[in-house]
DNA sequence: TTGAAAGCGCTAACAT
DNA sequence: ATGTTAGCGCTTTCAA
């Protein structure tokens, strides 16, 4: 089979070096096309495919990125590995994927496999950065940046939209339509985008807006959809008649737990979701919602790599993307 | 730092072998307990992490695995992907994962790249098997598995669910809860999950339940919510009572426009989706869905591979997993 | 139980 | 424009 053709087999054939094979490969100009052309020619008849291991050992360059992911299989992080990915093949680089399922322990351990595979750069995705990854961070030469992920010290280099601002639009969006009683339905707080940049952006507006804050209007859940459906009676008893959700399939939850409850939306309260992903288009009624360019985010992050790769000074370490807020049938 | 920290300096530092360095790092047992406890306590104060790239190409082991995926943003591929990754980090191989768009040319671009990263084997997702891949399979002796994707002549090692036989069971489902004229919405026939799998499950249906197969009933259209709520005016207006659905956002666009036509959903109409992916249990009514085991799927594909790359004959080349129907509220 | 040495397949000076 | 050669960091016989 083609398995053991190599590039010894390719300059005995063609009658020429190593080199001058190695050159045609890699589209070096200094070769005389007649050259190439056989060399070429033997390439196809062999069926020569470069064994690109033996080139990353040889060139310290592996064309390879990894990818640490909390959960490909949710469409916040997919959307952005999507915008990652097709930024990666434009340059060359395929993409190592790892699952860390959002435990600290093995995000280090992903890691530090991926730095053994001598990735070129790395991406870096999850709800909260830990002491520990920032040390391993420092551990390495290796370029990385962080997408969609907030570093509450700004010390790495990442790619986002404003929350703080995302989130603090829409509460005054609500409080100008009218609600006094505007609830705070979130995603874990110890997650520095909620307890952090969301939470100051709702407080932000409930103060511009010459509202106490009060603490009974934040509710705390997991990003799923039956939290939502739990919640949904407590946010209700509650006395709001407007909510922030921090998370697509939480805000679709509440939704349908307050449609359980007879309560007509957005008459009777309205909702604003964080993601605009495609649930948020298909719900009755659809689901407004801050719209997070999620394909750009990744996409910007590894343009940035590349730069960073390159070894091109980036002044911006936190590049923030725009938003917008998509209104639809869940707001008056 | 310690981007150069190698075996040698290992060795140096231990005052043992490249050779006795390595047999410990690989966990080799001819090693004496007190050897390899300096060795160890070196690796750690050097802080040595192994190349793998060397590695890879000493041994001729990557410890890799590379997934071709057509898209990686949606549910069904993703949640393929979760089931391959959990696997593959329980066998300690990590994945490079390549976008396809489900385009031919990429499919075979991506799929000559992995070979020449020297992945251990490869996982084949697509929407059909044409000839030029299957040309470039029978080319290279790394191993491969083909999840969720049929093959219409089973050359390669697949794991599906009988999508013939859950159409069938879908279509007689609704033919005996009263509907004589049941639509069969689906993706594109090309891709023989469609044109030839389930489409006969279809057709295989009406006729055990003696009724006429009627082209009129098929409706082709892209797995799109949009293309659901576009041809939900032709479907309704055929006299279709009901209507197997090949996917999930597509039934869900069928379902929206239906409910827009103000048909009562299910007692006017009766939906079954095919993936019983999150987004049947969001919408109202509940979509009731085909249930494949989209992570065992994936799964069962990786363990599969590993076989293979064990050099394990295996007897069984397309394993199909159980499926389930789900119902919910979309049927009576 | 340990070590020496020959590669793995390629790139990248350095020569010519 | 082309060739020679010395590695890249590791594994793996083969010896000892």
């Amino acid at each position: 089979m083609d398995k053991s053709v190599t590039i010894k087999h390719v300059a005995k054939e063609s009658g020429y070096s190593l080199a001058t094979v190695s050159r045609v490969v890699n589209g070096n100009q200094n070769v005389k096309p007649a050259t190439r052309k056989k060399v070429v020619e033997v390439i196809e008849k062999l069926n020569y495919r470069p064994n690109a291991i033996a080139r990353g050992l040889a060139s310290k360059k592996t064309t390879t990125i990894g990818v640490v992911i909390p959960d490909i299989a949710n469409v916040f992080f997919s959307s952005l590995a999507l915008g990652i990915d097709d930024v990666a093949t434009m340059y060359k680089y395929n993409l190592i994927i790892a699952n860390s399922d959002g435990i600290e322990e093995k995000e280090v351990n992903v890691l530090n496999t991926l730095l053994g595979k001598q990735v070129d750069g790395i991406i870096f995705m999850g709800h909260n950065l830990n002491d520990n990854i920032r040390a391993e961070f420092s551990r390495t030469r290796t370029p990385i940046v962080m997408a969609g992920t907030i570093d509450p010290d700004a010390q790495v280099a990442s790619v986002n939209i404003d929350y703080t601002a995302a989130t603090k639009d829409s509460t005054k969006k609500l409080v100008e339509n009218g609600n006094e009683k505007v609830a705070f339905v979130t995603g874990p707080l110890i997650y520095p985008i909620n307890g952090k940049e969301r939470l100051s952006g709702y407080k932000q507006a409930l103060k511009e807006e010459e509202l106490e804050f009060n603490e009974g209007f934040v509710f705390e859940a997991n990003y799923s959809f039956e939290d939502g459906q739990k919640v949904a009676e407590r946010v209700h008893g509650s006395g709001a008649t407007a909510a922030v959700v921090t998370d697509d399939d939480l805000a679709a939850g509440l939704l349908d737990g307050l449609l359980e409850l007879g309560v007509k939306i957005p008459e009777e309260f309205e909702i604003i979701a964080s993601n605009n992903s495609p649930i948020t288009k298909m719900l009755r009624p659809r689901l407004s919602s801050i719209s997070q360019p999620l394909y750009d985010l990744g996409a910007v992050s590894m343009r940035l790599l590349t730069k960073k790769m390159a070894g091109e000074e980036v002044e911006e370490k936190s590049i923030k993307l725009p938003y917008r807020i998509e209104k639809r049938g869940s707001t008056k």
